[in-house]
RNA sequence: GGGGCGGUAGUUAAGUUGGUUAUAACGCCGGCCUGUCACGCCGGAGGCCGCGGGUUCGAGUCCCGUCCGCCCCGCCA
């Protein structure tokens, strides 16, 4: 029977004690996160989830236990009994005087262990990296030990935090009358939307099934099965490119609910968000939100101000839409927007469906970028795909100067263009033009850029600005300019305003849908739709996108028959778990808050997924590979 | 698919117009030290300069290719 462990159980963590603990004898278990020697007094810091306790070994308390510390290195696993007693006033040696020997810095700080007795459960080989609080080593190699990495504080706390939304969540929405149902992974793969991973069946030959990409459809016939209300914290699969946000598998709390209005789904979700950060950080939104309820932009607002839906509101710096003025002053002798004015006299034109735009941003005078500031933000863009960024300076008597744009601009065109946008003197106004879409991705983007680098972003994370904002009522179809016809905006299935049914055939650029967005600092951490139960309405959306009978029950086919079997009124709303455990914890980086995070090419650097197989596999599975070339 | 940044001891970085034995800090190893907490002091070891090719008398440095990581566009509704 071993001493440790078998006897000798652990009383505390290593973030537990307290003044008031003085004079208990204790037993804790944990890491040494670090050792200093001092010859006959050794000072180690144990360290295990719950915090670091300075323990003390002395000669003249125990020899054995000294000896032990003598050959104690990082990362060593150690078991320790002693009593817990205040650090008290210690003489130093540097300051030749008795000085408080309490630590300040960490919670445990008033008091030490002088360790009677101590064993080593393991020894360790000393670790690639420090595993401090404040790491500084490459991600890269932090990943390939992530392990080491997970023993670190901040992604302890990460990881404990996500727990708790988790069980925040499941507790919230169980009280709200939802019940949680699971959905299947392995799913016949459809077409359209986000690429699927496939799994090739080994029972059928050549057939495989796809990743759930979402429990879209399932969730759905959740609420034709009656369940009524429904949630699920669940792991969805994309195969496409990860960004700093986006990983390959990712944690959605996913949401349905039947006989519900879109004003009850944001109060639900308003609800919940409120609960997680309660939850999480301890932070009343009550403060911030005293309505209980979120601000609600229009989709095409948000589009005309910030250049997309997800539009970080903590600050201003708008996008100014010119188009109008340029095509007013035939181009206002700027060459290279002379083409853009005749385009839009030209017949061709549609006011729903402008193909090309001009855009102002206008950088106040009260924060000046040089010039190598300038070209660094015209870098920016080329690297979106622009062709570059006009710029101009309004001078005192509002004329453009330190521009190539001010010797041909006519001043009337000049003088109507501060006017619109609002730039005064010493201004510095930013122009995109050519196509919307480009033109909002390069604003949106330079946006956002300029506020943090100007300084227009308050802290978060600390009290700081929590930015809630639901974007509505986007249109329900999209010109494919590709294809030359209608798609649908999101999916298919999502209800439009009743009031703009009927022009479903005559204008479906027109047509408001029930589609929302949660965004909050400018990150989209929720989305959804009411759903469209209406087989008939269903039938003419259909129509408009083109989708023939076979198709659509080729694509939708189990989904379609479920309609028709008596759907009531339902919607829902995903929001993403990871994105909001990032913002929670205050990181920049999705893989903070995940534990064995993919990098940007998809591989686990740790396990070095994904992996060849060998042959014998790929042949029961009746598949062959072929050699990149 | 495209654009940008990076890869030099275990870690983080420096390395000049190509030029002696590739530096530093931390870490590691050994020694000393009873109040440290980024302990201190003395000594020591440690290198495929991502990989391959080329130019050159000579390459960490220049050229070509390639791999890996990061950020963005496309993509992800």
């Amino acid at each position: 029977m071993a001493r440790f462990i078998d006897e000798l159980k652990r009383t505390h963590d290593c973030g537990a004690l307290r003044a008031s603990d003085i004079g208990k004898e204790i037993v804790l278990f944990g890491w040494v996160a670090n050792r200093r020697d001092h010859g006959s007094l050794v000072f180690v810091d144990l360290r295990d989830r719950g915090g670091v306790t300075q323990i003390v070994f002395d000669p003249e308390t125990s020899k054995e236990a000294h000896d032990t510390a003598n050959t104690l290195r990082p990362e060593w696993v150690l078991g320790i009994r002693g009593t817990v007693r205040s650090r008290g006033e210690q003489f130093s040696k540097k300051e030749q005087k008795l000085v408080s020997a309490a630590n300040p810095n960490i919670p445990t700080g008033e008091i030490e262990i002088s360790v009677l007795e101590a064993t080593v459960f393991n020894r360790a080989e000393t670790p690639p990296f420090a595993l401090e609080d404040d790491v500084d080593t490459r991600e890269e190699v932090r990943l390939e030990y992530r392990y080491l990495d997970l023993r670190r504080q901040p992604l302890q706390k990460a990881l404990r935090m996500r727990h708790n939304v988790n069980l925040a969540t499941r507790n919230y929405l169980s009280s709200q009358g939802c019940m949680e149902i699971e959905t299947p992974f392995l799913v016949k793969y459809t077409p359209g939307g986000a690429r699927n991973f496939l799994v090739p069946s080994r029972l059928h030959a050549q057939k495989f099934y796809a990743l759930a990409e979402s429990p879209q459809l399932f969730k759905q016939l959740f609420m034709v099965a009656g369940f009524d209300r429904y949630f699920q914290i669940v792991r969805c699969f994309r195969d496409e490119d990860l960004r700093i946000d986006r990983q390959l598998e990712f944690t959605q709390i996913d949401i349905e609910l039947s006989f519900i209005n879109q004003d009850d789904l944001f109060n639900l979700v308003e609800g919940l968000v409120f609960t997680i950060w309660k939850a999480a950080l301890g932070l009343d939104l009550k403060e911030i939100y005293p309505s209980g309820h979120f601000p609600r932009l229009k989709f095409d607002e948000s589009m005309d101000k910030y250049g997309n839906d997800k539009p970080d509101l903590r600050f201003d710096l708008p996008h100014v839409d010119v188009t109008d003025v340029v095509i007013e002053h035939d181009g206002g002798g700027v060459p290279f927007w002379t083409p853009i004015a005749e385009k839009f006299k030209s017949k061709a034109y549609r006011r729903d469906l402008p193909p090309e735009i001009v855009k102002a941003l206008v950088v106040p005078a009260s924060a000046p970028l040089s010039r190598t500031d300038q070209e660094k933000l015209e870098q920016l863009a080329k690297g979106m795909g622009a062709g570059g960024l006009a710029r101009a300076k309004v001078g005192p008597d509002g004329a453009w100067v330190q521009s190539p744009l001010a010797k041909s601009v006519t001043p009337d065109m000049a003088r109507a263009i501060n006017q619109k946008t609002g730039a005064k003197e010493g201004d510095l106004i930013l122009f995109q033009f050519g196509k919307t879409s480009l033109v909002h991705t390069v604003l949106a983007n330079l946006r956002v850029h300029l506020a943090k680098k100007l300084g227009l972003i308050p802290e978060v994370g600390h009290g700081g600005k929590w930015n809630f904002l639901w974007v509505v009522e986007p249109p329900l179809f999209e010109y494919d300019d590709e294809h030359k016809r209608w798609a649908a905006a999101h999916h298919a299935f999502t209800r439009p305003h009743d009031d703009h049914v009927n022009l479903i055939e005559s204008d479906p650029g027109k047509v408001l849908c029930y589609r929302y967005d949660l965004v909050l600092n400018g990150f989209e951490i929720a989305g959804g739709s009411i759903r469209l139960h209406d087989p008939n309405v269903q039938a003419r959306v259909f129509a408009a996108l083109g989708i023939k009978d076979e198709e659509a029950k080729e694509k939708f086919g189990f989904l379609l028959s479920a309609l028709r079997f008596g759907a009531p009124p339902h919607g829902g709303i995903a929001l993403g778990m990871d994105r909001i455990a990032m913002l929670l914890a205050g990181t920049e980086s999705i893989r903070d808050v995940i534990a064995f995070p993919k990098t940007q090419k998809g591989t686990d650097l740790m396990s070095d997924a994904p992996g060849l197989v060998g042959p014998n596999q790929l042949a029961e599975l009746r598949i062959r590979t072929v050699a990149e070339g």
